[in-house]
DNA sequence: CAATAATAGTTGCCTTAGCAACTATATTAT
DNA sequence: ATAATATAGTTGCTAAGGCAACTATTATTG
């Protein structure tokens, strides 16, 4: 029978060790995770994004989005252009030169998938899925609870 | 079959609910959810654990823990003790103070795992376990490869 | 035994992310 | 239409953690 101490190890270990291999690999290309992070939600969705999508998507607050565009922006992946239809959202999308290094983040991203799933059966990496998308699901009914 | 985005949402997900859970609990003792992490663990094995056992036990490293740890001994709820046998290393202990709020940390901890488990038959969940632990062995074992 | 290497911790600097307060635009209700 | 409210983003502050360089003790090895 696992113990709570056992479960975090691994949940935090998976994600530590993914994000310095995603980091490793985009480090040649002057990325940091976070930033890559959200070049590739971009790469498959890139008629623009909001960046309250992305917040959705990334599970990740608003003020962490907006300061990782601003840098994305910096290094010239990402255009910020008013959405046409609400004054207050802005439509964030790549750049020539994100898209020409689109291949590399994509191989990446895939490339960690391939290693977290070695050695584990297709439907048994589904079952896991699913049940780990139950366990956020009840994390995320008792905070709202509370 | 899922897609590498939606394995990480849940994993990403299930850390954040449940450090925002814990910190909400353990907020009235004036202590952060890395500080619980610490003190849970030495409630368990409390004859004194050294800092260095720590970073392993957390899947922190050494920085962190340092900091944390002085920052519990500032708040009186732990003693560094230079250890007998290795004038390098410490030995951290709980206080009086920490024993005395044990339970509650201890409820903390446990009631998200209650949470966690939430709808899940026993089974199902060691498998899951089980699962997290191989894929966080083979991205340590990629990781480390490189 | 002296020199080198390994181990335990600390500190400085950086990234990532959350929260709260703020601005500016949109929406809804009176 | 005006007032109240909600939404999209930004900024300041803080928590948490990584990495690298450092000190101070062991351990190892020639």
């Amino acid at each position: 029978m696992p113990t709570i101490r056992d479960f975090w190890l691994s949940m935090k270990s998976v994600l530590r060790c993914a994000r310095q291999i995603i980091n490793a690999e985009l480090e040649p290309l002057n990325l940091t995770s976070a930033e890559g992070d959200i070049l590739f939600h971009l790469l498959t969705d890139n008629d623009g994004l909001t960046q309250e999508k992305l917040t959705e998507r990334l599970d990740v607050g608003k003020a962490p989005v907006s300061r990782t565009v601003d840098s994305l922006v910096g290094k010239g992946y990402v255009k910020r252009v008013r959405h046409p239809n609400d004054a207050r959202a802005y439509r964030i999308t790549l750049t020539e030169k994100a898209v020409d290094i689109g291949a590399s983040i994509e191989n990446a991203y895939n490339g960690v998938y391939e290693i977290v799933k070695r050695g584990i059966p297709e439907a048994e990496f589904e079952r896991l899925a699913v049940l780990l998308n139950r366990v956020a699901g009840n994390l995320h009914a008792a905070e709202v609870k509370k």
